[in-house]
DNA sequence: CTGAAAGCGCTTACAG
DNA sequence: CTGAAAGCGCTTACAG
């Protein structure tokens, strides 16, 4: 028997199921969906379940979410990449998939990020979802009138409280408190903390410089932004004018592994030597930290304790609390030879 | 008015606006969908979408997609995050959801990477997409019959054909081609290819190297792979080896950019100089190779000529042709220092 | 304990 | 040119 032969003509359906069960439909979605269960004998309820395996029938959610008038489906929006290259994000995003199943929901990511606006709200729409999580700044006045209006929850996601929609706040100022921590301990007295050039980026690195600024301030030491584009030119000019002497700090809060990465490289190449003349802490602890010479000390992320599903499920279920909405990742250092 | 007052207690349905439109639900619907236009006046047109823009109307897909007998949606399994750490891979599914949107389909990816097997299968079947892509080894015999026998048309992604499915074939030799031609055109005449040990990138290493004892047999170099996990230790081992003399190569391919990264540090520890003792290549041009000293050459890839969205169409129309199934990259020197 | 039937919101032959 | 109506595959009060 191939799998040609042994494809029915058209899935089967829950009438499918009662005829060869020989039972009425109502019975085999109870059984199915384990409703009255204590009024369903062991015998019908054995009946149901191999009749419904011998079809292979799996019941189709558009005439189970039409009948039932709603869907178990949460919707999430990843925008232009931006939010999978922030990787504790991404990583918090792999998890609210699981989360959300073992609630009840099912989750789905959008496929085609380059959507935006009310073309993109019309789209989740259709869809009749329960909820759509979307980085907050991706959801506009008409967008979340539209999806509102067909009855679906929004919900923003980011390091900003959307003035639209409920927004599930992540908070990495751990990240800057954490280096700033390491690099006063050390002996700094002067920091820089670098700031990157892409739009995308702003949010999280103020985030950071907060918290850098907070333990500074505490501690007696001075801080300031430089901005450095992820560029080997920017890079170098930066190093070149410490190098000479102008405005050199003693130590560097890089915003990210790859920004502290790339102004390692060219403070190599500009003669400074690291640690001697600066410090300089990363973040994030990618594996690029163990592939640099030297070795970039870093600031390393463990996963939020909980995770963004406890919020989420509260939009949903309409009880939202913006006091549990702030997330904060729990921040650690991880020194290696800068 | 604010939000709230605006909503209204219910989503409008095609009835309602039929109802404001002062017409039937049939012609509702085909204004909506654009069937029929021949045959009905300007005005009414009119009046049909002025009345859906007026009442916010969306037409909900799971009532479409069950009166329509199918849904117009293709369901992506990206499975652990493999898929996504495959940079080229990751680019390539975010031009697929573009293209069949395009193509007037929907695209939409799993929310739950650890799903698996059967109980995905389930899952999948449930919502009754037109087909779901996945990578080749995620298919099992089982959960393939399931998918078939609920209507659904499986399409593999990888680098090997599953024996369940029609697959996607990405090949991706051409970067070990481009490699060895570049190390051979420099002089070198005994060529290792790293091999890495984590399983999931076996299929791609295997796919390079491939390419580079193509180009080595036919300019009569020697080849040879070596496993190197992303260890430090594993790479430290491999490195002292060479720097004491026992069995140096004179040009190494590092399967990527991270692998060679991180024998280019250790060779560099261990007083070994690249490109004098030995020259190194990296592959998919990450910006990582910036960030190294001496910079890494890699070798880039560009994006396929043409996308995958062609043989995922064709499986999903039934037009499937094993002929047009392989994709292959094109693959660029990007020469740096090593 | 079980079944007949209404209803969810669409689409689409079909009749007029 | 337009509408009444059947039908898609489920769920669920309701009656027996």
């Amino acid at each position: 028997m191939n799998v040609a032969e042994s494809r029915p003509e058209r899935p089967a359906t829950i009438a499918d199921v009662a005829k060869l069960a020989g039972v009425s439909t109502a019975t085999v979605s109870y059984v199915l969906n384990g409703r009255h269960l204590g009024r369903i004998p062991d015998e019908t309820r054995t009946k149901v379940r191999s009749a419904a395996r011998k079809l292979g029938y799996v019941a189709q959610s558009s005439a189970r979410s039409l009948s039932r008038g709603r869907t178990d489906l949460v919707l999430v929006h990843l925008g232009d990449g931006g939010m999978l290259r922030d990787r504790p994000v991404a990583i918090e995003l792999a998890r609210l998939g699981a989360d959300l199943r073992r609630a009840g929901y099912g989750c789905m990511l959008d496929g085609d990020p380059s959507l935006r606006g009310v073309p993109a709200a019309r789209a989740w729409a259709a869809l009749r979802p329960a909820a759509v999580v979307a980085d907050a700044a991706c959801f506009t006045g008409a967008s979340v009138e539209l999806l509102h209006g067909s009855g679906v929850v929004a919900v923003g996601m980011g390091r900003a409280a959307s003035p639209f929609v409920p927004t599930v706040l992540l908070d990495d100022s751990s990240l800057g408190r954490a280096a700033a921590e390491h690099l006063v301990e050390r002996g700094c007295g002067d920091l820089v903390a670098l700031m990157p050039r892409v739009p995308g980026l702003r949010p999280p690195a103020e985030a950071r410089f907060r918290g850098a600024q907070e333990v500074a301030a505490a501690r007696g030491a001075r801080i300031r932004p430089v901005t450095m584009g992820l560029y080997p030119a920017d890079a170098a000019g930066i190093a070149r004018a410490w190098a000479g002497g102008d405005g050199r700090p003693d130590g560097v809060f890089g915003f990210d592994d790859r920004h502290a990465g790339m102004l390692l490289g060219a403070l190599t190449d500009a003669g400074l030597r690291v640690p001697g003349d600066l410090a300089l802490v990363g973040a994030e602890d990618e594996p690029l930290c163990e592939l640099l010479r030297p070795r970039l000390t870093s600031v390393g992320v463990a996963r939020l304790p909980a995770g963004i599903a406890g919020p989420v499920l509260a939009a949903v279920e309409h009880r939202w609390d913006p006091n549990h909405a702030t997330l904060s990742w729990p921040a650690h250092l991880r020194r290696r030879d800068t």
